[in-house]
DNA sequence: CGCGACCTTGAAGAACGTCAATGGTCGTGG
DNA sequence: CCACGACCATTGACGTTCTTCAAGGTCGCG
């Protein structure tokens, strides 16, 4: 639970103090909205287990998705200082989730301005990662877009420890990644084939593997600056 | 200068605390960066006058724009929490700028609880906005987006008393405004006419006048939740 | 007056979207 | 165990939006 801390900054034993938070654990369905657009939402959702992504509906029947999450994140810690919330959260696969009450985090933030500044640093990074998302869908090219995109998960995932080898678990659908970068299903379909056939990547049964880290990069032109992790910044594990 | 205060939060006699804060002020050119991807500031940057946008170069001769900012700004906020710049900072203008020391500010966000998270707030704000920005280039047509854009800069920089009736200050050049929603020069200039052709707007001489204010909100969708101005987000002046 | 920065215009083409149909896979219920 | 349906991936044909290239045109300023 609390390998949240690890990633984002070395805290004291002010650790203790957050294993004592009060927590609501719950059950997700896959599919299902945690909340919506327009809510006011009184706690945060600190995510354990499954993955959940963040969306908004635009015009008719068009959706953005903004963003993909892992466990150990908090996808929803700007409802702190926000109250009304501008996007919809919703679950990828089934979830476990820790509600934490707003009250109990503000608190927090109070008695520990460390913790305060590791969230608020998270909530930064968060930011920093909408920006790279938006350079994307608005310079590179479809198949750059989706190739950064594997990049990025790949990257995240392999920094909290959820890498196995050059595969990772990606259960998204090609619908869900068109939604994320602003293209068609069928081209999102085609563009795959091409990674595919260029030997990059294998992406089936929800499971992505990385077959050639150096060329996806490339493709990809991913530069994980924008990520701002704290430590090594170790390099995916492939070798 | 405290304008920024207003803004974001309400604040008790902790105003007076700010309006010690020691401060460097700058003249900048037009045109010029003021700090660079990859650097690592120590200063955060208020801007008192004139333009500034923020920018990240991709692949070969590509610019993504990632926001326009207006007087009572600090578009490095983020810099206090995040060592290395993943973006670039320049002016549109020429710009009167002060310089706010990160160990001055962290100090004060110790001293005051309610200072930080005013700032919080703005950072959050800040990424909001990104979000919106990242559908309107994914999902939205062009001339959408520039109707969007525009409803944005009016509608913020009436918010801090800087539009004059229908009128603001807007010194983007179209190949700017390009870069800033994904598209080419032309394309904008096409759909330029387009929105001056239905009498929606003009713009000429670094000043856009907004001449249909609902029938542009229509055509950009505009909805200002995402802004999450405080009060009464009072609607746009002309009547 | 002349130069540079910006806006405008036309034509051709690439990238991507839409529509529509087919096939694969998996879980569920008979 | 098999059949069915739901959901997802795939394919082809065609259309649109937007880009690229290239050439003027306008305006302000030294």
């Amino acid at each position: 639970v609390r390998k949240l801390e690890s990633i984002t900054d070395l805290s004291i034993e002010e650790r203790d103090a957050l294993s004592r938070l009060p927590l609501i654990i719950k059950e997700i369905r896959a599919g299902e909205d945690i909340v919506r657009y327009g809510g006011r939402p009184s706690h945060c959702c600190l995510l354990i287990e499954g993955f959940i992504y963040r969306y908004k509906l635009i015009g008719e029947g068009r959706r953005q998705i903004f963003s993909f999450h892992t466990p150990g994140d908090i996808p929803d810690l700007q409802s702190l200082h926000l109250k009304v919330l501008d996007h919809s959260l919703a679950t990828l696969t089934m979830a476990k989730v820790a509600l934490i009450q707003h009250d109990h985090l503000r608190n927090l933030n109070f008695r520990f301005p460390g913790i305060g500044n590791a969230l608020w640093r998270d909530t930064l990074i968060d930011g920093s990662i909408f920006r790279e998302w938006m350079a994307g869908i608005g310079q590179r090219s479809a198949l750059s877009r989706i190739a950064h995109l594997f990049c990025e998960i790949y990257f995240r995932l392999n920094a909290v420890g959820l890498a196995d080898g050059h595969s990772i678990p990606f259960p998204v659908t090609q619908e869900q990644i068109g939604d994320s970068l602003g293209l068609s299903t069928v081209h999102v379909n085609r563009s795959l084939q091409k990674l595919r056939s260029s030997g990059l990547i294998t992406l089936r049964g929800g499971t992505l593997a990385i077959e050639d880290w150096p060329g996806l990069q490339k493709v990809a032109e991913f530069d994980p600056i924008y990520l701002h992790q704290e430590v090594d910044a170790r390099p995916p594990g492939l070798q």
